[in-house]
DNA sequence: TCTGGGGTCCTAAGTCTC
DNA sequence: TCTGGAGACTTAGGACCC
């Protein structure tokens, strides 16, 4: 157990929307969502200003429409989070090298592996400078959070936000949790608030109270223990820099129920290479094939085959999911289909021959040895109409009037707004979907190092997204409200 | 109101092996 | 040869997280 808070969790701030604002002078101030604009879509981020009106992460984007119905609305563009994020995670990294990353815009870090902090005088200093750095480079602010392990830095940093530091002191932390409502601790979900509530557990506190005994016969030896340990502010989880890959997997939820078998069949045929492709990129293969399927009436339900040794061969994974969707009751129609790998092992030459041996014996006619060369999926073999080009919110370039982003497009029309990171809000022109002197642009850098050079700070990879191919059933025509 | 996508971990029942 | 138990593995589902 620690004795000083050297344990340091940072959260950006609304970090997509945030990044949209910071692109997009004319956004700053405003209502900004970001998340799947399609029918089926939900929130994944609210600027402060959309959350008051009621907007929050995880909410169908329908309802946010109607809370916020003057917002602007825009597709996440992961290229432009994925730069900035290595930008701030190369920030951590300098303070120290046991740096846990936990999804694009949240990172735990061991302060006192790296020597950045010993005490809380330390630690506190180390924090203000890390949120300085991270203004000062991507222009985006991060809350900080430190405390003696990963819950209470978490939920000190909660409390940080939006651009604040706590620092949660040693001794005071079983006092700071009691009165907190049990939901505060990580792994108390709807779910098990729910039920903790029915067994009159509202607070952390109370949760102490219970006992562990009770606590287990609650929720079961690995939760019960678990959270009885959390609520004592017990939590001895190390920092862990490297986390291996467990499972790899794609899913896709389509604008409209598919009742059509064959045109199923095809979809999971489509997703098992998508998930090959994945897998072979990250250099894995599995074992174990997964289908998910979530029906009409939103029940879920997955089925899986385990095979006798890992593969990354598409043939292999397509004939598993394909044989995984003959058990299924697909009448009624679906919403979502998924493909997934676990049991996954480090990519060998020998598994790929194996399986390929195995795949050939077990599957009756003889396979073709596979390549690399998986046919693209059906969508995507389709030219992408010009409308498909223009999504909202991504970078354009206009040979006339420079850079600007799609404010949104339909109709045979897409409506930009001319301005830059740098520049003051700017001027929206409509052009038509197929103009020559309009084509798609890298987002620029946020943040500008020197005078006026804007080929330094952090410029997003070229996107593969910004030129989009049609999505099954995806709704073309993204409206983006004007802001 | 109508619920994404990519993950992790846990539980429980059934099966297999020794 | 049959039976029973322990433990490992497989499968399915649920909860949770960002």
């Amino acid at each position: 157990m620690r004795t000083a808070p050297t344990v340091l969790h940072l959260d950006m701030d609304a970090f997509y929307a945030s990044a949209e604002q910071a692109s997009k002078p004319s956004l700053r101030g405003k209502a900004v969502v970001v998340g799947g604009l399609g029918p089926r879509g939900v929130v994944a981020t609210a600027s402060y200003e959309a959350r008051a009106l009621g907007v929050h992460s995880a909410m169908p984007m329908a309802q946010a429409r109607r809370l916020a119905p003057n917002a602007a609305y825009l597709v996440p563009r992961f290229g432009l989070y994925r730069a900035i994020s290595e930008q701030v995670m190369g920030l951590l990294r300098d303070l120290s090298p046991l740096v846990e990353p936990l999804s694009l815009d949240e990172a735990f870090v061991d302060l006192e592996a790296g020597g950045a902090a010993w005490d809380e005088e330390s630690a506190r200093r180390t924090g203000t400078r890390l949120r300085a750095d991270i203004r000062t480079g991507t222009g985006l602010t991060g809350s900080v959070g430190l405390a003696v392990s990963k819950m209470l830095a978490k939920i000190a940093s909660e409390q940080a936000k939006p651009d604040g530091l706590v620092l949660i002191r040693p001794g005071t932390e079983r006092a700071l949790l009691g009165p907190m409502s049990v939901r505060t601790l990580p792994g108390v979900g709807p779910a098990t608030g729910d039920h903790l509530r029915r067994a009159g557990i509202t607070t952390v506190e109370e949760i102490a109270d219970a006992g562990e005994d009770e606590l287990v016969r609650l929720l079961g030896k690995a939760h019960g223990h678990a959270l009885y340990a959390m609520a004592l502010a017990q939590d001895e989880r190390p920092v862990v820099a490297e986390r291996e890959t467990k499972s790899v997997s794609v899913e896709d939820t389509y604008d409209i129920d598919i009742h059509d078998r064959v045109r199923v069949g095809l979809e999971v045929q489509r997703l098992a290479d998508r998930c090959v492709r994945r897998l072979r990129e990250a250099g894995l293969s599995g074992r174990t094939i997964v289908l998910k399927v979530r029906r009409y009436d939103f029940s879920t339900l997955t089925r899986s085959e385990t095979l006798r040794g890992p593969t990354d061969d598409p043939a292999v994974v397509r004939e598993a999911a394909a044989r995984l969707l003959d058990s299924v009751d697909t009448t009624g129609g679906v919403r979502l289909l998924g493909v997934g790998v676990s049991g996954l092992a480090d990519y060998t030459q020998e598994d790929l021959f194996a399986q390929a041996h195995l795949a050939a014996g077990e599957t009756g006619p003889a396979e073709q040895p596979e390549t690399d060369e998986t046919p693209p999926p059906a969508d995507e073999q389709r030219e992408p109409s010009s409308e498909h080009l223009w999504r909202s919110g991504h970078d354009v370039r206009h040979a006339e009037y420079g850079h600007g982003w799609v404010q949104g497009s339909g109709l045979g029309r897409v409506t930009v707004r001319f301005e830059t990171p740098h520049s003051g809000p700017g001027r929206v022109r409509t052009f038509r979907t197929d103009d020559p002197l309009l084509e798609p642009a890298d987002p620029l850098p946020l943040v500008l190092r020197g005078p006026d050079r804007p080929t330094t700070g952090p410029q997003a990879p070229s996107d593969p997204a910004r030129r989009p191919k049609s999505r099954s059933g995806g709704g073309g025509g993204a409206a983006t409200s004007s802001p």
